[in-house]
DNA sequence: GTGTGCGGTGTAAACAGTTACAGTTGCCTC
DNA sequence: GAGGCAACTGTAACTGTTTACACCGCACAC
């Protein structure tokens, strides 16, 4: 296989193996001259740089672990951004998803210890045994959390401020007229950022004066079968709500789904609106209004804070709440223009 | 940080670093009793395995390099897939995603080659340039590519059979009476895919002895906006096509919008079908017929067959066409059943 | 002429495992 | 009792690169 050692090179160019590390690291420092010869040696034997042993004898690795918990077309914009920059940085990625599964998720975290990832890029992780990656943090690896935020502790993270950009949004529906708003959101669910978007929905009816109903409310996980269910139990009402606020794309699309079957016009019997501006959402019908989530930064951002803190070691955590923007579409419109009951 | 090595391990135990080596990797070489006491040391003193100076010292890493051109969902899907199958095999992986940047491209595969990765995965590869990935090949690194398969070659691919997946569909929607079919598909492109389906329109039409009417095919490459612009190009036309067959999901969702705007129905004015089975064309609007693409299943046969590659490294190369599925939903219908004009 | 500093280079130890090979022991067979 | 074998374990060489440290030669200051 590779044969060619940089002692072979060494040899060739009549140097030492110090000097071609050096060439190939620190060029500045050794003669033009020398550093020409040692390159055309290099060139014309293929020598091809063991980075494995490399990084064995620096004894710590050029290595990035990326966890991630769940893949959405989202969080694969924030996983592209975050490798642009490690790449920039010549740190190649080790990725592993674990779809929520602790006994694989374990497995990757053992991987990444073992093989002394330079850091860590962890994203979308909400649940409470932080054992393996307490461990991992104590051996000194800088973490780096996305998308979801354990506020208050030490630990660096770039999220971005799900109560607030549900606030705006239910914020935006009241002042286009509409009061009764109902809601479907895992309140209750362990994810974090799911209950600070119904946190968000009920401040916004507080600062509008405007008291919680929970009967339009309805709990329910991220699919679209559950959303459907939730908006057919929610249109069974005595007097449903006319505008739903969804805790993501997928559940307003199921609710989209069954107001249509049910023969009804969104926006014009019920408005639905969204969470995330998944990437199908411009594009169903009608188009949805949702709340953008900035995917694609938080990942750029959450390596460049990483890439500081390999840099230097005792850097202060790095914290950040990027900010949400509405996207307003079809899928919703002011209570003026909806049909009369 | 890691301090703790097999030496002192080794000493704690009173054996040699060979069998504490051994009770890590053959366990069953060596006495009960001792894999006990060493195993009993390793929890103790909080051993953790030194991955690189292994790959190291065995002169091959246990790394699987995974090149991605370009990702959609289905290709998470098939990576997902795939690193179930080298999890359970203690492969992790490297992946990098190159967005057809050649430059990128050859930054990460130079990586791959740097770091000594036991097999490479690469998916959705389409150019001519294939000379890094020569190079890996030639120094013995299994390669096995997904999605795109070089057809007449030596190389192992998993793929699928584009051209089947096309005729079946057109087949099918001339046994539903259509006989004016239209088609948006970048027949001209470099993508060897597409080309595929667009010659299983080709036969199709053929096999059912209707002549093929390039007036009705228009070339686009697969974007949202360029399926619309061609829909409403083939909406112009004097006698425009009430059927349409789409090369994704993607141009078809665009062209079911042009068609929605220009305030006619899918699928009573115009059927629609794409081609890929994105997860998202169950719920736009209609529902979108299409053409599923195994991802998941190719991720996995094909991260299968590197493994056995890398077993023994003399195995024959491992060529496989998976069967695609019609998925049948509410864009298209039976020519009776549409509008007379 | 001595001291100082600097640019450029070499020496050699260290990194943490793996593994070919060589025992050692105990048991079984003839 | 010798020989053979199997089960288990130890010895030590080896992997390719990095880097602390030392060194050399030269320019310049005093």
């Amino acid at each position: 296989m590779g044969k060619v050692t940089i002692v072979d090179v060494a040899r060739l160019a009549g140097v030492s193996t110090a000097t071609v590390s050096r060439a190939m690291h620190t060029p500045h420092v050794v003669h033009p001259a020398t550093l020409e010869r040692v390159q055309g040696v290099m060139r014309e034997c293929g020598y091809v740089y063991n980075a494995t042993a490399g990084d064995f004898s620096r004894r710590r690795s050029s290595i990035i672990g990326v966890l991630i918990l769940s893949t959405t077309t989202k969080v694969a914009a924030s996983v592209s951004a975050a490798q642009e920059v490690a790449t920039a940085h010549h740190f190649p990625l080790i990725i592993s998803t674990s779809g929520f599964d602790p006994l694989l998720e374990r497995k990757h975290l053992q991987q990444f210890l073992q093989r002394g990832v330079a850091g860590m890029l962890i994203i979308g992780y909400l649940r409470e045994n932080l054992s393996v990656i307490k461990e991992i943090q104590q051996r000194g690896v800088p973490c780096v959390f996305l998308w979801e935020a354990l506020r208050g502790s030490e630990d660096s993270y770039v999220g971005f401020d799900n109560e607030q950009g549900s606030f705006a949004m239910v914020n935006f529906l009241v002042s286009q007229g509409h009061a009764r708003i109902g809601c479907i959101c895992g309140f209750d669910s362990g994810v974090t950022r799911i209950r600070k978007r119904f946190e968000g929905y009920c401040r916004a009816l507080q600062a509008n004066g405007i008291a919680l109903d929970l009967s339009l409310v309805r709990s329910a996980t991220s699919t679209f079968a559950n959303g459907k269910n939730a908006m057919r139990e929610l249109m069974a009402l005595p007097e449903p709500p006319r505008c739903i606020c969804c805790a993501s794309d997928v559940l307003a699309m199921g609710a989209v789904a069954a107001v249509t079957e049910a023969g009804y016009s969104v926006p014009h019997d019920f408005c639905v609106v969204g969470f995330d501006n998944s990437d199908f959402s411009a594009y169903v019908c009608p188009p949805l209004s949702t709340v953008d989530v900035p995917g694609e930064k938080m990942g750029r951002l959450g390596m460049q804070a990483l890439m500081q803190l390999i840099r230097d070691e005792k850097h202060a955590p790095i914290q950040k709440d990027l900010s949400t923007t509405l996207v307003l579409r079809q899928s919703c419109c002011p209570a003026h223009q909806m049909n009369k009951w």
